[in-house]
DNA sequence: GCATTGACTTGAACGTGTTCAAAAACAGGT
DNA sequence: ACCTGTTTTTGAACACGTTCAAGTCAATGC
């Protein structure tokens, strides 16, 4: 939708790409008023407005409003893997890094609980750029898998082969229910979804351990192959959407 | 927010009360131009002059857009209840009485999958009354759940107790899933899903059988705890969510 | 100098979902 | 007939997200 400007010529010293600063001024605008006063009720000419620009600048930079949104996703994100390298470091369990990582999530995602459900409905919207099976969140995605996949390596835990390719991808969509059931809970500090990590990494540890009985062995066939099929289909499907009309907000 | 009108005095003859008829009008138009246009290409303007009545009249009946879209929730669901019955007279099998009912739901709801996305985000979004989980989806959960119960005591399958009552909770909840990963689901005749529900429910029919050994117990006994908490908590998380502010759309 | 190019910026205008004060239609009661 | 209160209906008006033709500005080439 933009190129970068063609990179000042005399390298020497400015490192300030100039219309960055314009950017990252709306982001940070928009961002602070979304914390300020909700996603919702933060219109874009107040946005523009605070930020000393036009409205049409804003968008100039942001295709939409949700695409401001973006940059909470990296932000969280960030904070997430930084937040979860503590508890990968400590940990050797793998239930405990689990529910630790889980539970860290949680804990960075907390200041923005209030308003984060009021566009976490895009989640379900298969043609947001914002829902996380999205090209737009590859990025964002492939990061958030390869945190799993270090809970699981770090771990002394014995994975079966079938499983140890699928799990972490299994663990961040699980992840990614934990978040929708957080963005419901209303209770006090999260408390619920707490729960729910905790209880989920100690079933999926067990399960893990247990996946290694002989009764257990077509159950664990019968996972394997319904995932093999199931996840790869999320990322075709997220390629697949295209043409169709923007027909977002009200345009 | 609107009560019945007072019922014919003269009860003898006229069952149609009315502006009942102006409300199924402005319903059954919004339904064929959802259908027509898709959800978003749909305006209330066009809905209405298309019913012949003015916009404000729409509202009058409807509180909000997306308050139209209930109706297709209620006859999807009706259709489905209607649908699954034949199936359930039919099998007796656990697995196939499973997969014969989410099939069949993909089946019913299939007319509707082009534009059924366009609004099926609002699954996700806690406020929204089309919310599976919000107090106004209630009825059609209950009703939901039931075919579930159903589908699970009128098969030959020995169920532990401990999991007997979850189960159809749980099972309605592995819908919902279905349905999120149909809503994606751009392949032909939604052949993906349809296998996903086939699977899923020889997955889980073989894991109700493997659930009575013994090295099993204690996982079920987790899965048990888990959701003992877990599925109130849906049902109370929707009942605390009150006050705040509309926030839909953009007024 | 000064014209040209292209990145950046503007704000009025569009189409939308939604609201609301007032008009119209209706139902009794006298 | 006429008043009185309720239910239903109207459409102009509002605030919003988004677009776009037109401006500004800084750097480049001559």
């Amino acid at each position: 939708m933009k190129d970068k400007p063609k990179a000042a010529k005399t390298a020497a010293k400015a490192p300030v790409p100039k219309s960055e600063q314009t950017r990252t001024l709306i982001l940070e605008t928009a961002l602070r008023l979304f914390q300020e006063r909700g996603f919702d009720k933060t219109t874009m000419r107040a946005i523009a407005t605070e930020a000393g620009v036009s409205v049409g600048n804003a968008y100039y930079y942001f295709s939409s409003k949700e695409h401001l949104v973006q940059g909470f996703y990296d932000r969280i994100g960030a904070e997430h893997r930084l937040a979860a390298r503590a508890v990968l470091d400590r940990e050797t369990d793998l239930e405990a890094r689990m529910a630790g990582v889980l539970t860290v999530w949680i804990d960075v995602a907390a200041p923005y609980h209030e308003f984060a459900a009021q566009f976490f409905k895009n989640a379900a919207d298969p043609e947001s750029p914002l829902s996380p099976f999205s090209p737009e969140s590859e990025h964002a995605r492939d990061a958030a898998v390869a945190v799993h996949r270090e809970v699981l390596a770090g771990s002394k835990a014995k994975v079966p082969d079938e499983l140890a390719e699928l799990l972490p991808e299994l663990m961040w969509l699980a992840q990614m229910g934990l978040v929708l059931y957080w963005v419901f809970d209303r209770s006090e500090g999260s408390e619920r979804s707490r729960r729910l990590a905790e209880r989920g990494a100690r079933l999926t540890s067990r399960g893990i351990a247990l996946s290694r009985f002989r009764v257990l062995r077509p159950l664990v066939r019968e996972v394997h192959e319904l995932f093999e099929d199931f996840l790869p289909g999320m990322a075709e499907v997220a390629a697949t959407r295209a043409s169709r009309k923007p027909s977002g907000g009200q345009g």
